[in-house]
RNA sequence: CGCGGAGAAGAGCAGAGGCAGCUCGUCAGGCUCAUAACCUGAAGGUCGUAGGUUCGAUUCCUACCUCCGCAACCA
């Protein structure tokens, strides 16, 4: 009965997380906080079965809008951005993310990273240089076919004008059938099935080629070779993807977790991550990411989060309303992973009363509670058990081997109903062991097995409510030298203090 | 023209080619260690419509109907 993967033959399954970088034309939102959240809630998940991660998250920072956004601020593109980023790294920092680097597309080094990656583009010849004509989204910043424009506007309704301009262009189409081949072959690598679908829809509709660098504006990362030319905004956010991991230099961290890349994303930049990035990847001869994981969008009581409907959510004050944990169990229950989901504040009440202050919550704290007035300290699992403490040690590991399945398809909201039922299992054995019926031996025994389930259950809500885990590892002595990987040796004996409710229900 | 998503017990939502599940709510019991929390049982659905594939579909295919999103913010 092992968690680790340590301990056997297996591999240990290393991951390189990405969350994407986030635009900073505005205020943080829910969907930032969602995205992060589950960034974090996937990574500590590796850990805990014991890989090593690698993630990052940071703030794309260039582009037409934000240099529009600043003049209306009467301020440089530069100070714009510098104040706009601090709240997402607040976000960040608030809902307990895990992150070992934080990229600004304005840092020194994450230009060169770019201006190196777009050389290397021209070097492999896929990049070609075009006179563009045609239809042009400023709020895209893409070109539009004629096909797709209509009274002046593009399909998704952005006004375009007629511009005429020289850049440069990245052979796209000749990735097609490259790209087709990659993912018949990596069924897998774009998670969930549905947004894999999608994408093969894509490859095989029009493929046209892309336009890679701007004239239009000038607040974007520079080409020494074609003066007054930027970086296309994609080119420039997608390659923060490799800046975080230190390329080209750094080639320890590439080959470490390159190979190994995650990719979370919400549902809306797909396209750019399952086709744009892979393509330019191949085109410089490296591996495309191995796995795309989009996530839906929320909805708020039944609709679109919008500024005009005034119903965007501010993560800020959700979070110090719920608490951080709570907030982050809600958000990852209430949202099948990869599909949309409304938020819904009656909604998040109920579970937030049943799942958490009565099952979890209350689970623990009769437990602990039993030990603390019975013998003031927690008990280590016993030696001769029966067979119905066995059988519920046991669900543990049943637990165990769904979550890790589930979890490989980034199915959060599997692992977290799972839990639940774990949870009840043990209020059950509880009903029916009745220690507070039994004398003794039998009694010490019952509640030996008790601490033991609360020790296991801790550390299953640990990726997803550090925490709480961490209040009730050092309810059970461990403070923070829990090793989650070998949970199996033997729960220390701890002096109890009076433990407290762990959860308080709303809105009742 | 279109693209994407959804139609399942009162509500919200998993699911999967083979006796229809979960949570909340409702009703009835049990328990008292625990945050009036916990446990047991019951009622309640012809899984949008019509065809097709199949020994068998709610799950696959086709057509259709209805609803939602596709200006900005933006995961």
């Amino acid at each position: 009965m092992h968690l680790s993967h340590k301990n056997g033959n297996n591999q240990i399954p290393n991951a390189f997380f990405s969350a994407p970088i986030f635009y900073v034309n505005g205020a943080p939102h829910l969907g930032h906080l969602y995205t992060s959240i589950a960034v974090d809630v996937m990574a500590r998940f590796r850990r805990m079965i014991g890989g090593l991660t690698y993630v990052s998250v940071g703030t794309d920072e260039h582009g037409q809008k934000v240099a529009q956004s600043a003049s209306e601020a009467k301020e440089s593109p530069q100070k714009f951005v510098d104040r706009m980023y601090i709240p997402f790294l607040n976000l960040v920092n608030k809902c307990e993310m895990k992150y070992d680097i934080f990229i600004r597309t304005t840092y020194d080094e994450h230009k060169k990273v770019a201006q190196h990656f777009y050389e290397k583009l021209v070097k492999s010849k896929y990049v070609y240089e075009g006179e563009y004509e045609g239809w042009y989204s400023s709020r895209d910043e893409a070109f539009y076919a004629d096909t797709d424009v209509k009274d002046g506007k593009a399909l998704n309704g952005s006004k375009v004008t007629w511009v005429k301009e020289k850049c440069m262009f990245f052979a796209l189409s000749k990735f097609k059938d490259k790209l087709l081949k990659y993912y018949q072959e990596n069924i897998e690598s774009i998670l969930p099935y549905s947004r894999y679908q999608e994408v093969m829809g894509m490859l095989n509709a029009n493929l046209p080629d892309l336009a890679i660098t701007r004239t239009r504006f000038s607040w974007g990362i520079p080409i020494e070779q074609l003066p007054g030319h930027v970086l296309y905004v994609w080119v420039d956010a997608l390659t923060n993807y490799l800046t975080v991991l230190g390329y080209p230099n750094n080639e320890y961290q590439m080959k470490k977790w390159w190979p190994n890349s995650v990719h979370v994303i919400g549902k809306d930049i797909l396209k750019f991550h399952a086709i744009y990035w892979p393509a330019m990847l191949m085109a410089v001869e490296l591996q495309p990411p191995k796995k795309i994981v989009a996530h839906g969008w929320w909805t708020v009581n039944g609709h679109k989060m919008s500024k005009s409907e005034g119903n965007v959510i501010d993560p800020f004050a959700l979070i110090d309303e719920y608490g951080v944990d709570e907030i982050r169990y809600l958000l990852m229950t209430e949202m099948s992973f990869g599909q949309d989901g409304d938020f819904n504040e009656k909604r998040m009440n109920a579970r937030l009363n049943s799942d958490l202050c009565n099952e979890l919550g209350n689970f623990i704290q009769r437990v602990m509670m039993f030990c603390y007035k019975e013998y003031e300290e927690t008990l280590s699992l016993f030696e001769n058990l029966t067979n119905v403490d066995i059988e519920l040690l046991n669900q543990s590991n049943a637990f165990l081997n769904s979550a890790i399945k589930g979890m490989e398809n980034a199915k959060i909201h599997i692992y977290l109903s799972s839990l639940r039922s774990l949870v009840r299992l043990c209020n059950v054995y509880i009903d029916e062991q009745k220690p507070w019926k039994l004398s003794g031996e039998n009694r010490k025994r019952v509640l030996s097995v008790l601490c033991e389930m609360v020790k296991r259950v801790a550390i299953f809500m640990e990726p997803i409510m550090p925490l709480k885990a961490k209040s009730v590892f050092a309810l059970l002595g461990y403070m923070d030298n829990l090793d989650k990987t070998s949970w199996n040796e033997l729960l220390k004996v701890n002096k109890l203090q009076k433990p407290e409710p762990m959860f308080t229900s709303r809105g009742k």
